[in-house]
DNA sequence: CTTGGAGTGTCAACAAAGCTGACTTAACCT
DNA sequence: AGGTTAAGTCAGCTTTGTTGACACTCCAAG
């Protein structure tokens, strides 16, 4: 406890630290995940319907493969998901005009309804925890979280970002 | 990109800046889990193995009904995983001595070396990350992620970090 | 002291959502 | 024309969650 800065600026990485890191990362997505999956439980539809449906509303008009290569599942297993969503008209697929061979999958009015009340939940969520730790924690948050991610998802989440401005 | 002061200290909380935290939580949490899957995948268990491995390892002893709770999962989930372990010669369950029907959970010395193993490879990547933000993105990290917990998480896990001193 | 309720753990069966592998259809492109 | 790519499908398997039913243990009220 006494090398006026040494021990500090390296105290957080002890191995206790990086172990209540896990910890908080593992409690923290719980509750990350808690509200919209109270939704979604009422519907019949889980995570995985959450989750492609998030991503066609921030990037409409994606394709199968994009969607694929974001949520990193088969498409064996997307399409399962996909498939009710079009079959509940939540998701609309249309043939590409340039290459006919992709679809592109848009919201319909339906599904955007539902967007719109599982994102307000978690962004509700997301504001509170904001607020009450403060722009500089979130600036850490952020800092952290993207050094966590390999690689190619810290390009898709750029990429991501860029085309949601 | 004009005001001095009050403009900087709300942007944060936009929605484009919520939805970014959203996206960064679910990026993040995949390269959180990415490496111990890798090793878990070549043993034949999973996710739940590790978490519970996790916690036994954090908290020697504590009973099934304890594991239950902070796992937020039903016992009968959680038994499965905790049967191939002990059966496999990981886990030891003790029959309590004051109270008969509670079993206390230990590593065994082979549970202990997975929970290294496993536990190392997730400490490099929080280490790296941590490294790479700096002590104060480490703070605020912290305190975004314990401000999106659930109240009863969040009373676990400083629970937890008491004990693990 | 016994008996009934509460607590703890186990077994069986089922559901959601991943996975692999093999295949088809359609469209693109060289 | 033939090879490649995008999307979708079928079959079958694994992990990990769920409910329901049940057994063992403890404790306290009658």
């Amino acid at each position: 406890m006494a090398e006026v800065k040494g021990g500090e600026a390296l105290l957080f990485l002890t191995d206790e630290q990086l172990r209540q890191g896990i910890e908080a990362m593992f409690f923290a997505y719980r509750g990350f995940t808690a509200d919209p999956d109270r939704i979604l439980e009422t519907l019949a539809y889980g995570r995985a319907h959450h989750r492609a449906i998030h991503f066609i509303a921030r990037s409409p008009g994606t394709t199968v493969n994009n969607l694929l290569a974001i949520l990193g599942v088969t498409k064996q297993s997307l399409n399962r998901v996909l498939r009710t969503l079009i079959e509940d008209g939540l998701v609309e697929s249309r043939v590409g005009t340039r290459d006919k061979r992709e679809r592109h999958l848009y919201l319909t009015e339906e599904g955007e309804t539902l967007e719109r009340k599982l994102s307000d939940a978690q962004r509700a969520r997301m504001r509170a925890a904001f607020r009450a730790a403060g722009p500089d924690a979130v600036t850490g948050f952020r800092q952290v979280l993207e050094a966590m991610m390999d690689s190619d998802m810290r390009r898709r989440y750029h990429a991501i970002r860029e085309a949601g401005t």
